[in-house]
DNA sequence: ATGGTGGTTCTACCA
């Protein structure tokens, strides 16, 4: 079962290229982030005749997370527990042959004097808690998405210069930890211990042709999930194309028979 | 790096 997640920074904007990676990589299940469009304006036909259905929680303008499978997708959660006065769309979760899967758009937290630093600190507490009962199902469990957390020196160009970004400041690294120690795998250091493997570039200042990029979108799996873990890759592909999402997408096997 | 690009939306906000 082959498990992915891309940040598409606009579904519409970034639907050709979507329908292009669906038919060359036929996952069973896509994870999108920014979606950037209310429910309505998701491009639902075109995916449909692509051969994929899609549960979607979306928003207008910003945020928006969708679920996009060929197979049923039933269950489906829209919103992270925790806070009924939280209206941003970053949180759905649903079963995907017997899996349950998440796409996960977690608050970016610049600036960090601002609120928005500690909304994300907040955010991440729920999602541990949520994360936690989970775990306590004992099934197959798969939390996919744009983290915004750079989770070690090594997952960026320079480290000095990400210090007091509210990407990977140690308060926001220890929350990515304390969901790591939970008992979630980080599905891609378990199959490659490089530095300098990111899936997200800039669109600013030559980022991505220098390779000056981070890893922050992130495939964690619970130990059920984890030990079916058969590969898992950040595919650069997409961030070469025109008109690409600053993002690309990281994908998992899982054998899951 | 003090936002240089790119998205949504309409003028500023977000990343």
């Amino acid at each position: 079962m082959k498990i992915a997640s891309w940040n598409v920074n606009s579904v519409n904007m970034r639907l050709p290229h979507v329908l292009g990676w669906l038919a060359a990589h036929k996952p069973d299940a896509l994870l999108l982030q920014e979606l950037k469009c209310t429910d309505d304006k998701f491009p639902l036909a075109e995916i449909e005749a692509a051969g994929y259905k899609a549960a979607v929680h979306g928003q207008k303008s910003w945020n928006g997370v969708a679920i996009l499978s060929p197979h049923d997708i039933t269950d489906v959660r829209r919103g992270l527990p925790g806070d009924d006065t939280d209206e941003q769309a970053r949180y759905i979760e649903a079963t995907i042959n017997g899996l349950r899967v998440a796409s996960i758009y977690l608050p970016n937290g610049n600036p960090v004097d601002s609120e928005k630093y500690p909304y994300k600190l907040r955010w991440f507490d729920r999602l541990i808690t949520h994360a936690k009962g989970l775990l306590a199902q004992d099934i197959p469990v798969v939390l996919g998405g744009d983290y915004n957390i750079i989770p070690d020196a090594r997952d960026c160009h320079d480290p000095a210069a990400w210090a007091e970004d509210a990407l990977f400041r140690l308060d926001s690294r220890r929350k990515f930890r304390s969901l790591v120690h939970l008992g979630y795998t980080d599905a891609f250091r378990v199959m490659n211990d490089e530095d300098a493997q990111y899936t997200f570039w800039d669109y600013q200042a030559g980022a991505w042709p220098r390779n000056n990029g981070i890893r922050i979108d992130h495939l964690l799996l619970s130990p059920r999930a984890a030990d079916r873990l058969k590969d898992c890759r950040i595919d650069r592909e997409p961030r070469a194309a025109e008109k690409a999402s600053d993002h690309t997408p990281i994908y998992a096997e899982l054998e899951m028979k």
